[in-house]
Formats: structure tokens, C-alpha cells, sequence
DNA sequence: AAAAATGTTGCGTATAAAGCAATAATAATG
DNA sequence: CATTATTATTGCTTTATACGCAACATTTTT
């Protein structure tokens, strides 16, 4: 570990949660370091862009470095690339939200959103990371993780109530994962979101590990049982498309 | 300047830069450095998510941690939220692809961009830079810099060649930005991209600085002479009202 | 199976980073 | 507007860390 590099990155992950950017003596303060010591690892990465200092107001804040990276990063990863005529035509075909999903850490992360045309506001954000006990994509990759793997992550994370539906006793939590193994498949009613539901499949890499999952979210109003069932095959063919395109073979 | 900052920083630009990731001793070769001060270096950019290790071919890789601070930077912009309902005026009125950029360091990167629903394909994309030279959105920014600074960018980018319509030539260059000065508006034929004709408008902010532009792109057979005469006072006018948003006053 | 290459680690030394104190610039107060 | 307070920035010395060496562990190539 090194230590200059780590404050420097500790810099990046304050500053970053803090819309209107943080001072030198405030960053001080936060981080119980001298104001010269701040000062430095700053202009560091202001150098690089990692940074860059308000000219009106003299606070740091991130700089425009992340956008160009965030935009390499997506390039980079195949499988958002390989997806994306499949999530294009699930789209199509049902004018819902469509998500691709990646596990992180104990978390998913969505690397690719595609909207629809009807108006269903949802809160979730290429970038942002989202719980895994209360999302479709979540339960699905859970469902097909290693056991140690699940504890860990309920361990970390627990089980916050998001909604009136959120499943929030483990043993019930356990159960779930076991009916999505068996369907195959995850669904959410309004566990994350009130008046959203959602499904979604698994996507497998050419390890056979679980790597991603897709899915479709929609208002519970038009996502009937009917609709959710007239679903279901379709997700998990796409699912299995997806993961035979990255190297997964079902044998 | 921390010398072991800039290190881990120079590492994250090369890595970067290889979609397939990098390996320790082909980044000690890169930087000339020991492989075990790369090493380390990595660790600590992976500890933070900086950087991620691929478990098949131990190379290293962009980690998820830009696509959050992307997405955070991006809502720490006031420019982009303010501008957002403006943009989508536009392109339900004229349905094509609307851009909006910021000014960052001799180049504009792109911070939103709507599509429309017509099927332009274009190679912009949020996060990523664009030259200035050869696009109207870069172009109006730089009729409305200090002299100086216009020739600093001149000099640090030059004008090369994109297409059979880019302006190369320094004396005509400066007389097309003094052309856009006189009209208010950003125009580019084919300069940057064949086929692809755009107009943009600039943004001012709170200290009467151009910070950024809106711009619609379109096929140059759609976007004919009496189209962009049509679309002129109309992205004068969003460029205003943005601007006005963000504190720019009259007087 | 052996050799080559790459990734990782322990340790001592040299270098860089940290902090102190002062200075410069900006903001707040009367 | 002048004075005081606060923050940002800088020169220099001291202290701690980072670096590189050499060796080891692991993986890949022959």
C-alpha cells in the first residue's frame, strides 16, 4: 500500500461527495493531515484532471477525467457490447426499461439502461450501483452465487426495507433465492421501488460463473402476472444468448 | 507535485488506454520503473477501485469505481440540469441529435446528448472529447475567447484535416470566427464528419464567460440551408435561456 | 519436464512526502 | 475602507515512506 496514493484517492472519494467541491483546510480537517500535505496531493491531480479547482470559489471538486474514463471503461467491457442488439430488441418488443446489470463487490451495477418510449421514472442510472436483497438483478445473481459468497454479501449489507414488500428476514430472503434458482429467473414486486416490478435473468461467463444479469422493469399496473409469465421464457432465452456470446457453453 | 501520485495517475492513463488491460511488467517497461513499485502502486489503485485485476489473465483494467464518479460528476453539473428540459424542447421540435458541451482545456467534451428518433449515426458520446477546430460546438466556444486563448488552443491542437471541408488554413480559420462572432451561431458542413451538418449556440455563465454550447446535428440533406435558417433564433434563443439559467445577465 | 517469464514479497537505503512556519491572497467584520 | 480573520500557497528541514534489489512463487511457454 501506498500511503501518498492512498490519501490522494481518499481526496478523490470525499471530494466526489460533495456537489459544490471542499476547500484545502476542510479537506484538512477531514482527513487530520497538514494543509501543505493537502495542498500538494491536490495539484497533483488537478495535473492530471482528476481535479479541478472552481476558479469563483476556490473549492476542488472532480474533474472531467471520469467522464472520458467511465465512457473507455464501457467500451471496454465486451459484454455491454455483445447485449446491447439484445436489450434493443427486448425494447422493442416490450417498451419497458430494460437494464444490464454487472455484480461488483456485493453490489450490481448498471452498465447499460434503455428506456422505452412510455414514461415510467425509475431511479436507477447507468453508474450507479444498486442493493442486490431488494432489485430483480440483485436476487438473480445471488441466486447463483456460492453460498459463503451470499453470507457474506447479507453480512455486509443486510436487508434494508426499501418498501412495504422489501423481504427483510433472512430466512425468508433464503427461501426466495432458492424459487429463483428453480425458476430460473428473478422477479421484484415492488420491493425496491413502490409501484415498479421487475424481472430478470441470469447472465453466465464462459467459466460458468454468474458475471451480469438483464432484465425488464415496468409499473406494476402493466406488469400483470400475465405479462410477467409472457416474459419469462423470452428473458431467459435473451439470458442465455447473452452468455453464450461471452464463451458460456451449456455442457 | 507528489511524485508517487503522479505515478499511480500515469499508470490509470495507460491502462486506460489498453481495452484488454496491462500487466506489471509491461507497465515497469512502459514507465521505466521496478516491477515491484508498480506493484505496489497497483494495489493500492485496486484497494480503492481504481483499478481492477481480470482473474483470468491477471492483467489490469479500468475498475467500476468511473462509471460512479461519472454519473456523480454528471449530476454535480448545474449547467446540464438546467439545460436538460431546453435540450429536450429541441429535440422534440426538430428530432435530431441535440449535443451539449463544455469548454475543458483546449478541447469540448460532450456532457448530455439526445438522439431524436430519426437514425443519425454519429460518433459523439458522453464523457468523450471532441476537437474544436472543426465543430460548431467547438467552434462558437472559440469565437468567444479571449484572442490569446484561441491561439493557444491554434497551437497546441492545430487544424488538422477531418474531412474535405475542414478548415486547415490559420488566416481563413480566424476569419471564420470572426463570421460566427457577427451571426451569434456556430455553423459546420461536413467539416468534422462527412455528411453530418450541425449549428450551435453558446452558453454563457454567471461572469459573462462562454463555458459551454448546444448544437443540432443532422444529415447534411436534412440539414439544408433553409433548415438551419429555421433553426438559427430558435438555439439562439435555448443558448440564451440556458444561460440565463446559470446567472448570465443582459446588461 | 524444464526453462522462461511474470507476479509478488521481505528488507535496507535513498528519496520523497510531510509538517512547520511564514507568506500571500481572500473573505469577513466593524 | 481599514483591519482582522481565515484560507490557500510556498520554502525549507525533518521524518517516514517508497523504491529497487534480490529472491521466491506462480504461471506460461517451449
Amino acid at each position: 500500500m501506498v500511503k501518498s496514493v492512498d490519501r490522494a484517492l481518499t481526496i478523490i472519494s470525499l471530494v466526489s461527495k460533495r456537489k459544490e467541491g471542499m476547500g484545502v483546510t476542510e479537506l484538512a480537517a477531514n482527513l487530520d493531515l497538514n494543509k501543505s500535505s493537502i495542498f500538494r496531493l491536490l495539484s497533483t491531480l488537478v495535473d492530471h484532471g482528476f481535479i479541478e479547482q472552481n476558479p469563483e470559489t476556490k473549492k476542488y471538486r472532480l474533474g472531467y477525467k471520469y467522464l472520458e474514463l467511465s465512457s473507455m471503461l464501457l467500451e471496454s467491457i465486451d459484454l455491454r457490447t455483445q447485449a446491447k442488439p439484445f436489450l434493443e430488441e427486448l425494447e422493442s418488443q416490450f417498451n419497458e426499461v430494460i437494464h444490464l446489470t454487472v455484480y461488483d463487490q456485493g453490489e450490481v451495477i448498471y452498465i447499460e439502461k434503455l428506456e422505452g418510449s412510455e414514461t415510467l421514472r425509475t431511479h436507477s442510472q447507468v453508474g450507479r450501483r444498486a442493493p442486490m436483497h431488494c432489485t430483480a438483478v440483485g436476487k438473480v445473481i445471488l441466486a447463483h452465487l456460492p453460498l459463503n459468497e451470499i453470507v457474506d454479501v447479507i453480512d455486509k449489507y443486510g436487508l434494508p426495507k426499501h418498501t412495504e414488500q422489501t423481504i427483510t428476514d433472512k430466512d425468508t430472503f433464503f427461501k426466495e433465492l432458492g424459487k429463483i434458482r428453480n425458476e430460473g429467473i428473478g422477479r421484484e414486486v415492488e420491493e425496491n421501488e413502490p409501484g415498479v416490478s421487475c424481472i430478470a435473468a441470469p447472465i453466465f461467463d464462459n467459466m460458468k460463473k454468474i458475471t451480469a444479469a438483464v432484465s425488464i422493469s415496468g409499473p406494476s399496473i402493466r406488469m400483470t402476472e400475465e405479462r410477467l409469465a409472457e416474459i419469462r421464457p423470452i428473458i431467459m432465452d435473451i439470458g442465455k444468448k447473452i452468455s453464450m456470446r461471452l464463451g458460456y457453453t451449456d455442457n
